[in-house]
DNA sequence: AAGGAATCCAACCGCTCCGTT
DNA sequence: GAACGGAGCGGTTGGATTCCT
């Protein structure tokens, strides 16, 4: 007997959400909070998948999402993780608050793979391409770079002769002149990759590996823990955090309210409790039947 | 300006894990 | 211990947007 189908398939909508179902989708979350996400969408007068709101809700949503690009710091914590993790983007994620599984997956598979790649190494691997070239390269390397952005920055200027090639002859010479300058990039990646995994003793302050290395043993441990923490450590202390919450004005419109909301991106609803949404949720959606109608 | 290619990212799908009965 | 159901994870897709010719 094989598994029931996670929702009634007929009748369920599927597609980019509208703004009346994320509407409807907080509204039921701020009032009863995450309960069974199969029975959600029924209560919340949805005709989606459980499974599609709570996507929704994890990876759209919550308030506590941070938008945008990643930072190079969390690009190069995303890079030392999955040097060691591999493809468990929720772990990587549960590192990065305010981001997404998803988000992170996205952002390695669209830039990080590409730069990788680019620099010579194997992102699944992160060993260099041209491994056997790598050793004689490494010598040549007298300063060690100190983050991905500067190894870009190093690749740069052969990009910008790239630009200027004409002739067959041209490129052929600048793409050997590239492949160097990959190899070298690739190579002091390794040596901080390297220096990280405690394979080298080195102090290494300015490399890569430095870097990295601030992420301690204990988180390594951490990581490969079945059960996971929530993202907010309990340094959030509730009365501040709430107190840094009643300074925020309700807003008047619904759109001002979705941008409220993800205004609201550094705070999670764990770090303020259930009875404290309760209480915007009030004021919240007050307004928002002000406004509909 | 047009249209094809490339890129990005929200959303879906299928699977696994884990708790409950 | 088996069966079941809910939740979460990672791979993949497809539509929208941007870039390039």
């Amino acid at each position: 007997m094989g598994r029931q189908p996670c929702c009634d398939k007929l009748g369920v909508k599927k597609g980019p959400w509208t703004a009346e179902e994320d509407k409807k989708l907080i509204n039921f979350i701020l009032t009863n909070g995450q309960c069974c996400w199969r029975t959600m969408p029924k209560l919340a007068g949805l005709r989606r998948c459980g499974k599609s709101c709570r996507l929704r809700w994890t990876n759209y949503l919550r308030p506590d999402l941070k938008r945008g690009l990643l930072s190079d710091d969390e690009e190069q914590l995303v890079i030392d993780l999955h040097a060691r993790l591999g493809n468990r983007w929720s772990k990587i994620a549960g590192r990065l608050p305010g981001r997404t599984d998803n988000e992170i997956k996205n952002h390695w598979n669209t830039h990080i793979k590409k730069k990788l790649i680019k620099m010579g190494i194997d992102p699944v691997t992160h060993e260099p391409l041209h491994k056997e070239e790598t050793h004689s390269q490494m010598e040549i390397l007298s300063q060690p770079f100190q983050s991905l952005a500067e190894i870009e920055n190093r690749t740069n200027p052969i990009q910008q002769t790239n630009v200027v090639a004409n002739t067959e002859e041209q490129t052929n010479v600048i793409a050997s002149s590239e492949e160097q300058t990959i190899i070298m990039a690739s190579s002091e990646y390794s040596c901080s990759l390297a220096a990280d995994q405690n394979l080298s003793g080195d102090d290494d302050s300015n490399s890569l590996g430095a870097i990295c290395d601030q992420i301690d043993d204990s988180l390594i441990s951490y990581l490969f823990e079945d059960e996971t923490p929530g993202l907010v450590d309990a340094s959030w202390d509730l009365p501040a955090a709430t107190e840094i919450f009643n300074k925020v004005d309700v807003p008047s419109s619904w759109d001002e309210t979705c941008a409220w909301l993800l205004d609201c991106q550094d705070f999670g609803i764990q770090d303020f409790g259930l009875d404290y949404f309760n209480d915007v949720e009030l004021k919240l959606f007050n307004q928002i039947d002000v406004n509909s109608n």
